[in-house]
RNA sequence: GUGCCUGUAGCUCAAUGGCAGAGUACUUCACUGUGGAUGAAGAUGUUGAGGGUUCGACCCCCUUCAGGCACCCCA
């Protein structure tokens, strides 16, 4: 294009247009959040680099984050992800807090990778935690909400499934397959990614962790074996809550989640949509200790992330953003001609005080401004030319129906728009 | 960080080595107290950028930037 000075790769403008999605979303996440009595909560977006050092998979940190030095030398990095802040923050007012705690937050984070479909360098994240809790009824929340979510902003069970395991119970399985426990994070990891490789790549990959045959195929055994979770006192019991809050739809078991960060050490998930080829829409788990790694007491949890980028791509897919964003409740007062703009601003004056969004045109054509309210969205365009000023009327035009009415002036304000 | 694909008007896309086009959107008018239609006219580009090959490049080659897909990682 032109000599415009070009952007971040890998960030987003946002035109009103998408602030207006990325608002609606936040309402639908706050609903969601604020229905299970969670507060919300925000950290700094700049930390120091030593806060991720002994977290969250070293390439996390190492490789995808921005780091810089400060103006004094101090490594800084621009946050990668919340857990390790929302750690700090916990242990540092461990004391004074009412646990379980219940918190949530919406904010940008950035991990320098190379963009593509639905991943940015930039980006946006719902993050919910329930700190203090090992019960399974804490872990069978955490879905709750996200289902519930997933239901607010219109995404059905047939459309999006939340995938449950246990790591617990996949070490416990792995256990009696024979394997060491040297090799089960390895392990864990490909099964992970057994998806994304091709059959015989994913097998030469277990050959070389040393599995033998057997072990191979017992493993498959188990990544197939759908009723896995009838083994695990946990799941099972997690799986009858499930039931009574109602999302049993939306819920399902799938022994290949296992989740990529370390901390996780009981249920992990993800959402995903069902059909396309989307990144997961939100993952999460438990994990036993939050905050041992930032010098605070150990503490259980259970909480799950949520990327704004791909469940918005997977809202389009399916038509569920809202259109109808700009200027939903906003009045447009047109303006006759120069000589009426003084009365006309007295008009938008008088709205405003009563609590009324009011956008002033400018003298033009008529036929002008209602073009552009029209295109802005305005549902009613207000007309004051000399007949409304003999009549002491305002013309008062829906632009969705042209229909017109004739309102006193003074009865305006009581009018229910 | 690795591999592959793509980049043409605001948007969606044509033109495959020989004068850069269409649809749509936009501007003006028909319509000087009213926006959805119709008709007429008009405007729009260093073909992402830089270099090379050629008489001649949107087209072929190199570099670079951006986007997409897979890996990696993960939201």
């Amino acid at each position: 294009m032109k000599d415009i000075i070009r952007s971040v790769k890998g960030t987003r403008d946002f035109y009103p247009d998408e602030m207006g999605r990325r608002q609606w979303l936040v309402e639908k996440l706050r609903q969601a959040s604020e229905s299970f009595g969670y507060e919300q909560y925000e950290g700094p977006c700049l930390e120091r680099i030593d806060l991720y050092a002994a977290k969250s998979g070293e390439e996390l940190v190492k490789e995808q984050a921005f780091v810089f030095e400060d103006r004094g030398g101090d490594p800084i990095t621009l946050r990668p992800e919340l857990t390790p802040t929302l750690a700090r923050m916990v242990a540092e007012k461990q004391n004074q807090l009412i646990f379980p705690l219940r918190w949530w937050s919406f904010g940008p984070f950035w991990r320098y990778e190379r963009p593509q479909k639905g991943r940015t360098r930039e980006f946006y994240q719902w993050n919910i935690d329930l700190v203090g809790s090992d019960a399974v009824q804490a872990d069978a929340e955490l879905l709750a909400v996200a289902a519930d979510f997933l239901k607010l902003v219109g995404l059905q069970s047939n459309m999006v499934q939340i995938l449950v395991n246990d790591r617990r119970l996949m070490d416990r399985k792995l256990t009696e397959i024979g394997i060491s426990a040297d090799t089960k994070p390895e392990l864990l990891r490909m099964i992970d990614r057994i998806d994304k490789q091709p059959e015989d790549v994913w097998e030469k990959n277990l050959e070389d962790l040393g599995l033998d045959r057997g072990q191979i195929e017992a493993t498959r055994t188990l990544l197939s074996n759908t009723q896995l979770w009838q083994e695990s006192e946990e799941l099972s019991q997690l799986f009858s809550y499930v039931e009574a809050l109602g999302i049993g739809e939306y819920v399902r078991y799938e022994p290949k989640i296992i989740r990529g960060l370390d901390y996780y050490t009981g249920m992990v998930f993800e959402a995903h949509e069902v059909q396309g080829d989307f990144r997961a829409i939100l993952g999460g788990g438990h994990y036993a200790n939050l905050v041992a790694d930032v010098g605070g007491q150990p503490l259980p949890g259970v909480g799950f992330a949520m990327g704004d980028v791909v469940v918005m791509l997977v809202l389009e897919a399916y038509g569920l953003l809202p259109t109808d964003l700009s200027y939903p409740g906003t009045l447009f007062v047109t303006v006759f001609n120069q000589e009426m703009l003084i009365e006309s601003i007295r008009l938008t004056t008088e709205l405003r005080m009563e609590g009324f969004n009011v956008i002033l045109a400018e003298p033009d054509k008529l036929s002008r401004q209602f073009k552009l309210a029209d295109r802005l969205g305005v549902k009613l365009a207000l007309i004051l030319g000399p007949d409304e000023m003999a009549n002491g009327t305002v013309g008062v035009k829906d632009l969705r129906t042209f229909e017109q009415r004739s309102i006193l002036r003074n009865e305006l304000k009581s009018i229910n728009f």
